[in-house]
DNA sequence: CCACTTAAGCAACGCTGTTGCCAAAGTGCA
DNA sequence: TGCACTTTGGCAACAGCGTTGCTTAAGTGG
């Protein structure tokens, strides 16, 4: 698409908010940004002030001085918007209250059956983010409006409500696929309902686009990685060049049917040797080191494949036993010659985390 | 990065250069223009005049008229510019020069031995490089300034030279890696030397990643597929969102080395059950339907991680019997119930022709 | 022949980042 | 304490972008 100056104007100002993020608490100075952006100090200075203006970015002190005027330092304001993000699994539901840096202020959590269906799932999404925002009805009444809010301080604008949940589904549309086991929710026009519901923006991705993204979005985050979740099922986010990569069809992470086994045990998928059905089996039979080492060995395609930097591990089979996944898949990375670092993914809230991401991500041009 | 006026400029005239690209010889107007960019017709009009001035577009005839006056049609000017597509492989050597519109207007041959190390091998890629650029020296001088061009048109701009060579290497740097039976050919500066003894850009990329470029540039490419290239190798050219993905070491598209039979035969690599190897000990006994059945595997686990539209086949092996091999991708993506049409790459000069376009790309922002 | 429609250029404009200049605010040596 | 020097960052003028409002060009159709 062609590109206007109101164009330039708001990618320049998200580059520089997206650097003010970056710097964290310790801010940066319009110099570096200038020199971060390419852009001139006098402009850096407009877009700055601007920002301020806004209430969007705030000074933050000066640095030692190295000579001469001291630098002033530049940080962003997190409170000038928060976001909520929501992960939706198949037994649990998490909900989360960010501000606009990305800090967890508020986790609230309760047990869902995916099973149930939309309605009653999508009614307690409703109650747990109303709680969230300080809108929840307190005597019967859901005319509250958004913006009177408790634990949102006033005036904070909420930017809108990111929600994760197990894929299939269709990220543009914001309508889930055929989810395996709950074929009802297909064609569920989920972000819809419940932009209805909140009078919110909502943006729906898979529950491993959204964690990948908030693992992108960290500060110092690898260009290029994948993270690998092993929970319920088997699959990736793919972050690369600094974006999640979803395909036209919130495809791709499809990790769990590679087909690591040519002809080998039959999988629901149609196909056979999918790396799912073989690491979870072996999970199921207790020889986690044996899974970790399948896990290895489909993280290790991913890497020559993608020429990756780095492989996160996440989910609650990860989780209830890191150190053993950790290892299993660096030795097979290792024994293969490649240099990729595995690590492992933050606590259980990441999935929610990313979510919220998903509406903060576009202040940040992200 | 940020974005100045300067760059907004070049980038709405590369945008629009790239529609007059895809529009081939039928042309577009300015009204179509201005609706697939999104500026304002009489920014189109800014645009396209300072093109024209330019050499670079030219008004080519009208439309029928809808009741007013007709549109004009404006379309690329391919004599504007040439570029030089180098295709070294391990035993034969393609070159050929294009215009603007990546129209090959004439292509060399010769072979060559990778083996024989860098020294004879640039000598021959300098000396065919010279010829199609009318700048060979006719008395055993080299001191005929290019531009004083035979087969190029007098004045015509020839923008560079792009070559692609068997993998790894680094694209950036424009030097090859450990390239398998040719250790001589590692580390050297194969683009500076080319550059400094042509006296023209030279750009280094890898065959597989070169052809994947030069069908993603044609008109009405899908936004993603892989170019899957059966030669003396196995190795795929990935394209997501229109765009290659190389990969920070140039890594990406290391289809070869996919497990695709956990604990299966030992490959060179140090990994087991590799894809390359299992697929050319099909070939090399004869059974290409089986070689293709696996190459569909590998395929599928493609389509499936990264939910690409399209699978282009090509190479040698696949050349030489093109329809066992697609039909055999074929059924095994239309078996796991993937959609992904399986296509074959055009003919023999396809890397050649790609390496070409690696010079062509950014005139058109990509 | 003329009303109407559509395409496309001209001129004025708002706004972008850039440039040249200057005030502000430090350091460090005499 | 004073002064030279360095560095930061705002003010004002400016060039150039796409946009807007209007006019002219060039067709169709009754």
């Amino acid at each position: 698409m062609g590109v206007n100056v109101p164009a330039l104007r708001s990618h320049n100002a998200a580059l520089v908010l997206d650097l003010l993020r970056t710097a964290g608490e310790s801010g940066i100075s319009r110099l570096e940004l200038a020199e971060r952006t390419g852009l001139t100090p006098q402009a850096v200075s407009k877009i700055t002030a601007r920002l301020r203006a806004e209430g969007l970015a705030a000074e933050a002190g000066h640095r030692a001085s190295t000579g001469g005027k001291p630098r002033t330092v530049l940080r962003l304001e997190p409170s000038a918007a928060y976001a909520v993000g929501v992960h939706l699994d198949r037994d649990e539901l998490t909900a989360l209250l960010t501000d606009l840096a990305g800090t967890v202020l508020e986790v609230r959590r309760r047990p869902v059956d995916l099973g149930a269906g939309a309605g009653p799932v999508l009614d307690a999404v409703t109650e747990e983010v109303r709680a969230l925002l300080g809108t929840a009805p307190t005597g019967g009444s859901d005319a509250v409006a958004p913006g009177r809010s408790r634990t949102v301080p006033a005036g904070g604008r909420v930017l809108g409500v990111g929600v994760a949940m197990p894929g299939p589904l269709d990220h543009r549309a914001g309508v889930p696929g055929r989810v395996t086991g709950f074929p009802e929710w297909a064609g569920h026009p989920v972000r819809d309902e419940l932009a209805a519901r909140l009078g919110l923006p909502v943006v729906l991705d898979k529950d491993t686009n959204a964690a990948a993204l908030g693992l992108a979005l960290r500060p110092a985050a690898p260009g290029s990685f994948a993270y690998v979740h092993l929970g319920t099922g088997l699959g990736a986010g793919l972050v690369l060049g600094g974006a999640p990569l979803r395909g036209d069809r919130t495809g791709a992470g499809e990790l769990g049917h590679q087909t690591v086994r040519l002809d080998g045990e039959p999988c629901g998928c149609g196909g056979r040797g999918c790396l799912e059905a073989l690491c979870l089996a072996a999970v199921a039979r207790g020889e986690l080191g044996e899974a970790a080492r399948i896990l290895g060995t489909g993280a290790a395609n991913l890497v020559r494949l993608l020429d990756i930097d780095q492989v996160l591990l996440g989910g609650r089979v990860v989780l209830a036993a890191p150190e053993v996944f950790a290892e299993g898949v660096r030795e097979v990375l290792t024994g293969l010659g490649l240099t990729a670092p595995v690590g492992l993914a933050t606590g259980r809230d990441g999935v929610a985390e990313g979510a919220a991401w998903l509406t903060l991500a576009p202040v940040f041009g992200k």
